[in-house]
DNA sequence: CCGTATCCTCCCCGATACTG
DNA sequence: CAGTATCGGGGAGGATACGG
């Protein structure tokens, strides 16, 4: 994440009171905001999202998910993984047994994640025309236009 | 946006199917994937919510938004209205008046993004402290560790 | 006032190779 | 199997200057 503009957008800042942060100064939504912002990054992640639908199903391990995900790489994958866990929003637990087995699962927060996102990927589906058709309509325009 | 890797995340396969789409051979989601990363991208995106968040209040011009969003720079800004506008999300309208004036509304499709993108925020705010104990618990493992 | 054009920097992330 | 280490290309985006 880069650093935090203070911004007062009023839908924020709303959402921001109704939590109970203080308003003082128009800063509210400023000191939220970048935790906000954090949440926000994860979701536009290339990866994030796909780890969590993954572990949404039942925990995983590292190889499955490796697999699973078409085109991750270890390091992201890790890097990933790393991040989620951090953030309490994933579970990472070492059996100790040769081969290494490690298992990552959704935690209670975790779960909690999953249907604001998962809105937020509905809406994408069932728009999914109407943004296409836009976007044909806008690129013929600027190319007509030049 | 990237290049799209075809993922088979059941959830995501689980709303595809919901929205009609082919789930023929497993790469239902495939398809949509890339459409719908380009809505969570846009999420992701530093600027593009406290834009459309900016607009929810009705109305704003060009310098406005400039004003409005601390650490934007006209660029950026420009760049961000033209991919909110190309996606149908936001309207831009000329006023031909000297000094030039241009307005940017959200559009009908905009206005009904502001749901689901709002949720996610609520989640943010609802769960800053109990993220944040992650984080500070996780970093103290870590540096005692090494 | 509302952009566009150019430059330039930083850092993301993919590829690859190596360890316990 | 499950990672870490290191290098390098490329794109995102800030600063600045200029045009309609």
């Amino acid at each position: 994440m880069t650093t935090m503009p203070t911004t007062d957008v009023p839908v924020v800042r709303e959402l921001a009171e109704r939590h109970g942060l203080p308003a003082e100064g128009g800063c509210a939504a400023a000191e939220a905001t970048s935790e906000v912002r954090s949440v926000l990054d994860r979701v536009g992640d290339k990866w994030s999202v796909l780890i969590l639908g993954m572990l949404s199903g039942g925990p995983q391990r590292f190889t499955e998910l490796l697999h699973g995900i078409d085109g991750i790489s270890q390091r992201m994958l890790t890097l990933n993984l790393r991040q989620l866990e951090r953030d309490g929003l994933v579970s990472r637990t070492v059996h100790a047994v040769v081969p290494p087995r490690v298992d990552y699962a959704l935690t209670d927060l975790g779960a909690t994640l999953l249907p604001p996102v998962l809105a937020l990927v509905d809406w994408a589906l069932e728009n999914t025309t109407t943004i296409r058709d836009h976007r044909d309509q806008f690129d013929a325009r600027a190319t007509s236009a030049g």
